[in-house]
RNA sequence: UCCCCGAUAGCUCAAUGGUAGAGCGAGCGGCUGUUAACCGCUAGGUUGCUGGUUCGAGUCCAGCUCGGGGAGCCA
């Protein structure tokens, strides 16, 4: 007899024999009939567990008796209809075997009952067992096989990007460093500086911060590719919005400018929200009831009104007008802070909001020059409660123009000799962008925190597991 | 990194500078085709760490560690 998983067996032929294995939620019990135990057992493929009905004549229901949250068991029974209310099926139990107890109760840590996110933390090892973050294991898969669902259908090639890189200027923030070097013992130049050439890779290298720059070489030859791996940022960043270690999804088109740019990411976040709402029906009603109520409604809305857009200029027009007391100055050339997303998204506009054309000077050297010459075709996806949540641009493929502004931006143009040859042979007008993998997981489910949406975050002073 | 708040039972929190408590969870019993069950009983504590003030510190002071909220950096 096969293993049957819970959610294939809720959905059972009612009489059929099966097999199920799965650790217990909670055991009640009932003096009725003799004596009777309820479990309810879960094994992760469902938002909703099932219940075992274990009666006093099982040979061996002490030990049913003495399940307790967390205990692991296999059950052997009969699907029937249930006696009781709450569900519909339930399953009969011929045979219960123990396949591991939770040896002390009293300190379990994740009992069936509430817990803050912040003590669920501390148990990273053990918080998935709970609804919210088994919930969010199964949203997390069904998104990111939405994304590369999404970009497959429509001729994109995955490229896997290094993870380890040389480039020490993606002007994208910290890095960490990547280093075999004896950090008791540095081996010195004659200057006093670290010898670098006897590094494993005889030269500096960090984790990657993007895999742009790596992608764009695949784009400008296979036309539309993407990214979707972990990237790394050192920053000493302590919010609820930003992690060392997150994953990003990183499309590249060529042959496109920053409208194909701004319309393919406004088209993939209602792909990946639409076939969310579709296939995991049961965890979004939980995150909808316990999480952030009207979450549904917010996301249909997301996915049925389209996108406004917007130039940075026209939005610092629009804050200036907006009679707000802003913390920070409105002014242009000034990057907007987080006060004036919110206030253009969450007030203004209530609704996803692109923004471009930044000025030259608050954007990365690879964004392309508008013909203004003091604007670069960048683009900022905001969205309610997250911010930005994708970051992109049309890429300067004029070489000439590529080259003043790395200069411009105090770097060197011979450390991009490889991302110039891109502009040298067969260049193209080409874009792309960013999405934060772990934002678009805090917009889906209404989680507060980042931490709490991927299994085991890294953030300052937080790599226990 | 900056500002604010916090750390007491397995968890969530109380406790005027003077005998450390409750709810939940756990264990035992009662009741019940149970399902946020309900009723009773029981166990459970080096009050984050180091030092200081005091006759006396969970409580006041200083430093440190860790956590949370906000901001910056950034996806």
């Amino acid at each position: 007899m096969g293993w049957v998983k819970v959610r294939d067996a809720l959905a059972g032929e009612v009489g059929s024999e099966l097999t199920l294995r799965g650790w217990v939620r909670t055991r009640r019990d009932s003096k009725a009939d003799g004596g009777m135990s309820f479990i309810q057992l879960h094994d992760g493929t469902c938002f909703d567990p099932i219940q075992v009905v274990a009666r006093h004549d099982l040979p061996n229901y002490d030990e049913v008796s003495r399940l307790t949250s967390g205990c692991s068991i296999e059950v052997e029974g009969r699907l029937v209809e249930s006696q009781g209310k709450g569900q519909a099926v339930e399953v009969e139990a011929h045979a219960v075997r123990v396949v591991g107890w939770v040896q002390d109760p009293d300190t379990y840590p994740v009992p069936a009952k509430r817990h803050t996110f912040e003590y669920l933390r501390e148990q990273a090892h053990l918080r998935v067992r709970t609804n919210t973050f088994s919930a969010m294991a199964r949203v997390r898969h069904r998104l990111a096989m939405a994304i590369h669902r999404f970009f497959d259908e429509r001729d994109f090639f995955w490229v896997h990007t290094p993870i380890i890189t040389a480039s020490d200027a993606e002007g994208a923030g910290q890095m960490f460093r990547v280093s075999t070097l004896d950090l008791l013992n540095l081996p010195r130049t004659p200057e006093g500086e670290v010898d670098f050439s006897q590094d494993f890779f005889g030269r500096p290298a960090y984790l990657t911060v993007s895999g742009q720059l790596e992608v764009e070489t695949y784009c400008c030859a296979m036309s539309r590719v993407y990214t979707f791996g972990p990237t790394f940022r050192a920053e000493n960043s302590n919010t609820a919005r930003h992690l060392a270690e997150f994953w990003m999804v990183e499309p590249e088109i060529a042959f496109a400018d920053l409208a194909d740019n701004a319309q393919l990411g406004e088209d993939m976040l209602r792909f990946v929200l639409d076939d969310l709402l579709t296939h995991r029906a049961d965890d979004m009603a939980f995150f909808d009831l316990r999480i952030e109520r009207g979450l549904i409604d917010r996301l249909r809305h997301i996915i049925e009104t389209p996108f406004r857009r917007i130039s940075y200029t026209d939005a610092i027009e629009v804050l200036r007008k907006s009679g707000k007391d802003f913390e920070y100055p409105v002014e242009w050339g000034r990057d907007l802070q987080t006060e004036h997303e919110r206030y253009l998204t969450e007030e203004h506009f209530r609704q996803p909001v692109v923004v471009t054309d930044y000025p030259k000077e608050i954007k990365a050297f690879y964004m392309r020059l508008n013909d203004d010459g003091r604007t670069v075709a960048g683009m900022d996806v905001l969205v309610p409660r997250i911010g930005e949540i994708i970051g992109g641009s049309q890429r300067e493929e004029r070489l000439d123009v590529l080259d003043a502004r790395i200069r411009e931006m105090g770097l060197d143009p011979e450390g991009y000799w490889w991302y110039r040859d891109l502009r040298r042979y067969g260049t193209v007008p080409h874009a792309g962008f960013g999405l934060g993998f772990e934002r678009l997981l805090l917009l889906a489910t209404g989680m507060q925190n980042i931490r709490d949406v991927i299994p085991f975050p890294r953030a300052p002073k937080q790599c226990e597991f």
